[in-house]
RNA sequence: UGGGCCGUCGACUAAUGGUAGGUCAAGUGCCUUUGGAGCACUUUGUCUAGGUUCGAAUCCUAGCGGCCCAGCCA
C-alpha cells in the first residue's frame, strides 16, 4: 500500500476546532447524564466483508469510533459475515487496514460468525416457545404471501406446525439433510403488520456454502436481521449507530431482544454520505473492478479508501472533511469540491514543492553559454520554513509547460509570449524572441534571451514582471509517467437517475489520462511510492507504487485552484 | 397507495420557544518569486397555508415535496 497503515504523518492538519452539535452527540451526552447505561458508551463498526471500504464508510467509522473516543467509550470492529457466498478474507484484511490507516483502533474484534452457536440456541428457544417455525414454502411463494405495501400478507400453511415438528425440522436443517432453499426458519410475528419487516421475517436459510471462518460447519446461515441486533446485544453495545434505511428494522431487533430477554442495545440512525460525481454502492464498485473499468479496488479513481490513499489523499483530509460535512437525518449530497478543499488544505501545509513539466515545450536561451549549468536555490515549502531549500539545476535548454507560452496571447494572459519578459521561478527573467514551428505550424521551440542580473528571480533595478513560470532543465530532467485523473462519472447526482438509467451509463471516458513522458526536476528520480509533492503551479502529486528507481510514476491527487482556467472559461 | 424517516443560503450543517450563524461554492478587492497560499469584504436561506405564543426555523393542524421498505442480500 502507498502508506503503511497507521504510520504517523508529521505536519498533518489538526482536526477542525468547531465541534458542532449533532443529534448523535446530543443523544449520547443525554444518556450519560441520565446514567441510562451506567455511564457506559459502547459502539461498534459492523461492515460486511464483501468489498472494500469507501469514503461513505469513513463517515460511519468516524462516527462509531470518534464518538466513543470522545465520550471515553469503546468500539468493537465486528464483521457481519452471515452471507458466505459474498464474503472473503481479502475483504476483512482490507477493512482492517483501512480503519487503521484512518487512525482508529478497535477494542474488541468480533465476527457475527462467532455467535452462530448462540444464535442457533436462541432460535431453538424461540421454536420451543412457539415463536418461530419452519416454512416449506418456496422463495417465490413466500414473496407472494408477504402481501404488498398496501395489502396485508397471508399466513403460510406451515405457520402452525407443532413445536416438535419445528424442532425436528430445524435440527435436520442444521444437520444438512435438506437442499439449499428448500426450507427456512421464520419468526412468528404478524403477517398483517404495516411494517413489512415484521411479516414473519426469515431467520435462517439453508446454504451449503463454505464460510471463510467457520468452513463447512454450518449448512444453515442466519439472516442479517436475526444476527445483527443480537450481536449488538451480546457485545453490550449501548449506541448502535447505523444508516437511515434500517430504521424500519428497529422494531424487529427489539422484538428478538424482548423475546430472548437479553441486553437492550439502542439503535440510532443517521444519513449516509453521498458525494457529487461519486458512486457509493459497493455492489456497483465491485462491478467496475470485475469488468475491468478500473484497475482494481485501489484504482486512484475509486472512492474506496484504498483508492483515495493510492491517489494521495491523507487521512486528515478525509477525517476533517467528514467532520465538516456533519451528520443529520436528511438525504443530501455533499459537493466533491468540499472534499477537495480539505484535501488541498492539508496537502498545502505538508507537501514539499518541486518543479515538473507535464507537457513540455523546449525553451532555448540564446545568450546563455552553451555547456554551462548552475544550481539554483529553491524553497521546499513556503508554508513550512523547516522544510529548508534544495538545489535545482539550470542550463541553456529548458522545458516549460506548453500552456505557459502563447504566440498570440488572449486578454489577461500574463505568461510567456513574444516580446514579453517573465520570471523563471528561482531562475532568471527571460524574454521570448522567436519561435520554431513544425510542419503543422505548431510551436515546438521558443528562443529567449535572459538577463544575467536577475539570477534567483529578482531584478536589481526593481522592475517587475507579470508572471512566474516553472521549468525543468532539459539535460537534467527525469522522465516520468504521470497519471491525470478526472471524475469517474459525468453525472453530478448518481442517486437521481432518469428511469431505466444505470450509473455506469455515465462513466467518464476521460477519467484517466496517461502522460508517458513528463519532465521532472532530478530530485524526484527516486521518489518513494506514496510520497507526496506539490508540482508548482500544477497540483498535488503522489508517487504511485508502480514507480521504479529512475522511472517514477505519479498520480495527480488534485489540481491546484486555477484562477486562469476560470478566466479563460469565462472568456469562451 | 400502508408504514417509517426527512424538508434552513447553490451544497452541507448550526440555532434545543428569544439577534437565522459556520464551512464549501460563487463574486469583489488586497497581497504574492506558484494566476498557489493567505487576508478582507459581498451575494443568497427557514417548503406552503393556517394556528398557539409577548415572541416560532423550532410547538400544533393541514397541504406540498423528497428518501426508505414488498431478498432465502446486508
Amino acid at each position: 500500500m502507498t502508506t503503511p497503515a497507521g504510520a504517523p504523518e508529521p505536519g498533518a492538519s489538526p482536526a477542525p476546532e468547531t465541534r458542532s452539535s449533532n443529534f448523535l452527540r446530543d443523544r449520547i451526552a443525554e444518556d450519560l447524564k441520565t446514567s441510562k447505561y451506567n455511564g457506559r458508551v459502547q459502539t461498534r463498526f459492523p461492515p460486511e466483508p464483501n468489498g472494500y471500504l469507501h469514503i461513505g464508510h469513513a463517515k460511519a467509522i468516524c462516527i462509531d469510533f470518534g464518538l466513543a473516543d470522545e465520550f471515553g467509550g469503546h468500539t468493537n470492529l465486528r464483521f457481519d459475515d452471515t452471507n458466505p457466498e459474498k464474503e472473503d478474507v481479502e475483504y476483512v484484511e482490507s477493512i482492517k487496514e483501512d480503519i487503521q490507516w484512518l487512525g482508529f483502533h478497535w477494542d474488541g474484534l468480533f465476527y457475527a460468525s462467532d455467535y452462530f452457536g448462540q444464535l442457533y440456541e436462541w432460535a431453538v428457544k424461540l421454536i420451543k416457545e412457539g415463536k418461530a417455525y419452519v416454512d416449506d414454502l418456496t422463495a417465490e411463494e413466500i414473496r407472494k404471501h408477504r402481501g404488498t405495501l398496501t395489502e396485508p400478507g397471508k399466513d403460510s400453511p406451515y405457520r402452525n406446525r407443532s413445536v416438535e415438528e419445528n424442532l425436528n425440522l430445524f435440527e435436520r436443517m442444521r444437520a444438512g439433510e435438506f437442499p439449499d432453499g428448500s426450507r427456512v426458519l421464520r419468526a412468528k410475528i404478524d403477517m398483517s403488520s404495516p411494517n413489512l419487516n415484521m411479516r414473519d421475517p426469515v431467520m435462517y436459510r439453508i446454504l451449503h456454502a463454505e464460510h471463510h471462518r467457520t468452513g463447512n460447519k454450518w449448512p444453515i446461515y442466519p439472516m442479517y436481521d436475526y444476527a445483527h441486533g443480537q450481536s449488538d446485544s451480546l457485545e453490550k453495545v449501548t449506541h448502535s449507530m447505523c444508516s437511515l434505511e434500517f430504521a424500519d428494522h428497529q422494531p424487529l431487533y427489539q422484538w428478538f431482544i424482548e423475546q430472548l430477554g437479553i441486553f437492550p442495545s439502542q439503535q440510532i440512525e443517521f444519513d449516509r454520505l453521498s458525494l457529487t460525481y461519486t458512486l457509493m454502492s459497493k455492489r456497483k464498485l465491485r462491478q467496475l473492478v470485475e469488468q475491468g473499468t478500473v484497475r482494481g479496488w485501489d484504482d486512484p479513481r475509486m472512492p474506496t479508501l484504498s483508492g483515495l490513499r493510492r491517489r494521495g489523499y491523507t487521512r486528515e483530509a478525509i477525517r476533517n472533511f467528514v467532520t465538516a460535512a456533519g451528520v443529520s437525518r436528511t438525504n443530501g449530497i455533499v459537493e466533491l469540491a468540499m472534499l477537495e478543499h480539505f484535501l488541498r488544505e492539508d496537502l498545502n501545509k505538508r507537501s514539499p514543492r518541486v518543479m515538473a513539466v507535464l507537457r513540455p515545450l523546449k525553451v532555448v536561451i540564446d545568450n546563455y553559454p552553451e555547456g554551462q549549468a548552475e544550481e539554483m536555490d529553491a524553497t521546499n515549502n513556503p508554508e513550512d520554513e523547516s522544510a529548508g531549500t534544495r538545489k535545482v539545476p539550470f542550463s541553456r535548454e529548458l522545458y516549460i509547460e506548453q500552456d505557459d507560452f502563447r504566440e498570440v496571447p488572449p486578454p489577461k494572459y500574463f505568461r510567456l509570449t513574444p516580446g514579453r519578459e517573465v520570471r523563471l521561478r528561482y531562475g532568471y527573467f527571460i524574454t521570448a524572441k522567436s519561435v520554431v514551428k513544425n510542419d503543422k505550424g505548431e510551436v515546438v521551440e521558443v528562443h529567449c534571451t535572459y538577463d544575467p542580473a536577475t539570477r534567483g528571480g529578482n531584478a536589481p533595478d526593481g522592475r517587475k514582471v507579470k508572471s512566474t513560470i516553472h521549468w525543468v532543465s532539459a539535460q537534467h530532467a527525469v522522465d516520468a509517467e504521470v497519471r491525470v485523473y478526472e471524475n469517474l462519472f459525468t453525472k453530478e447526482n448518481l442517486g437521481d437517475l432518469e428511469e431505466g438509467k444505470d450509473p455506469l451509463d455515465y462513466l467518464n471516458p476521460n477519467s484517466l489520462e496517461i502522460i508517458p513522458h513528463a519532465k521532472l526536476e532530478p530530485s524526484l528520480a527516486n521518489a518513494a511510492p506514496g510520497s507526496r509533492y506539490q508540482f508548482e503551479r500544477l497540483g498535488y502529486f503522489c508517487a504511485d507504487l508502480d514507480s521504479r528507481p529512475g522511472k517514477p510514476v505519479f498520480n495527480r491527487t488534485v489540481a491546484l485552484k486555477d484562477t486562469w482556467a476560470k478566466i479563460e472559461k469565462k472568456q469562451s
